[in-house]
DNA sequence: ATGCAAAATGCGATAATGTTACATTTCTTG
DNA sequence: CAAGAAATGTAACATTATCGCATTTTGCAT
């Protein structure tokens, strides 16, 4: 139950988006934070698919709509969402994705929970898996050396279960 | 047992980075690798602490030791060294450091086994955890998904427990 | 409403990290 | 030694990210 992993084949991602943003708005609200329009803007595009996004991609993608930005407007709209929880950094790609599992994560969760991705090599999807339960597993092997962890990230690449099926073809999925 | 971690408190780090070396040059030698002298010197700076050094930061020291070399150079033996498993990357931090689990390591590893590294905020230092038995946790939590997993990387930050230990004193070991 | 302070954004330059293309040197092997 | 393969040198360039300061927008108290 819960955790939401991979996009399913007929999945719906205007209304999927759709929902982020809705969900984005009220978090942003609840939470007594800005959802400016260029937030606003920057998170739409990450959100536009399930794949990771580079900053300078957004930077092209307005650009394309004759909206010119500096670097910095949106590394800085990034933060923002990254501080917020709304996206993730995949650190091995320098690629921002937007979070899948905000709805099951306002509950403030108590212990170490790692981010947990899974990152399609064919397609480049990406799946975010609940770490809930992975935490204190890691807990365990990391305490026995005294270590005390904050936060961590697993980055697990592989081939999504669609990709399998479909023998690797390409694909042009936009979600 | 085994799994090397945290560098202890007394630790001989000339020793370390001397049998680091000498296995390296035996690990090269044993596969076919040509351990050259730009490699030798570029692992050098990467093993002389358990700390993570930017690739830059490798430049910079040769620099001063007049040795003037240009980045392609550095990064392409950083490349071999980590194709040969001798230096691992972090990616959240575009650094690089030695594997220290060399020597357990070589007896081949059937499955999928992430690697497990522990970073310490205060003092920087790096321990590599044993990830062989976190290898099948994972691999149970992200089959439910059909998602087949290649490799993996996991960075957990935190503080080391002789940073725990010392108040978290800005600790200026070297190793 | 008005004015003030803080937050957000614009703007230009620059830093940090990593790569391409091709010439030259070094090594291996017959 | 000769010839091919591997490694390194050299220079330019690509990608990713940040700094410093000016300007605009926003939230809030008056
Ligand atoms: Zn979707
Ligand atoms: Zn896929
Ligand atoms: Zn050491
Ligand atoms: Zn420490």
């Amino acid at each position: 139950m819960s955790s939401s992993l991979f996009p399913t084949f007929d999945h719906d991602h205007k209304l999927c988006s759709q929902n982020l943003m809705t969900y984005a708005e009220g978090h942003c609200k609840h939470l007594g934070l800005r959802f400016t329009h260029l937030r606003r803007d920057v998170l739409s595009e990450v959100a536009a698919s399930h794949k990771a996004v580079g900053a300078y991609q957004i930077l092209d993608r307005f650009a394309s709509q004759g909206k010119k930005l500096a670097p910095i407007s949106v590394y800085r709209s990034l933060d923002f969402l990254l501080d917020a929880g709304l996206i993730h950094r995949l650190e091995s790609t320098n690629s921002y994705f937007a979070c899948q599992r905000n709805f099951e994560k306002d509950s403030p969760c108590c212990s170490f929970e790692p981010l947990v991705f899974l990152i399609c090599e064919n397609c480049e999807t990406i799946g975010e898996i609940d770490g809930q339960t992975l935490g204190p597993l890691i807990e365990q092997f990391v305490d026995q050396s005294g270590f005390a962890p904050k936060r961590s990230q697993l980055e697990i690449k592989g081939v999504c279960s669609l990709c399998q099926a479909s023998g690797h073809q390409e694909l042009e999925k936009t979600c």
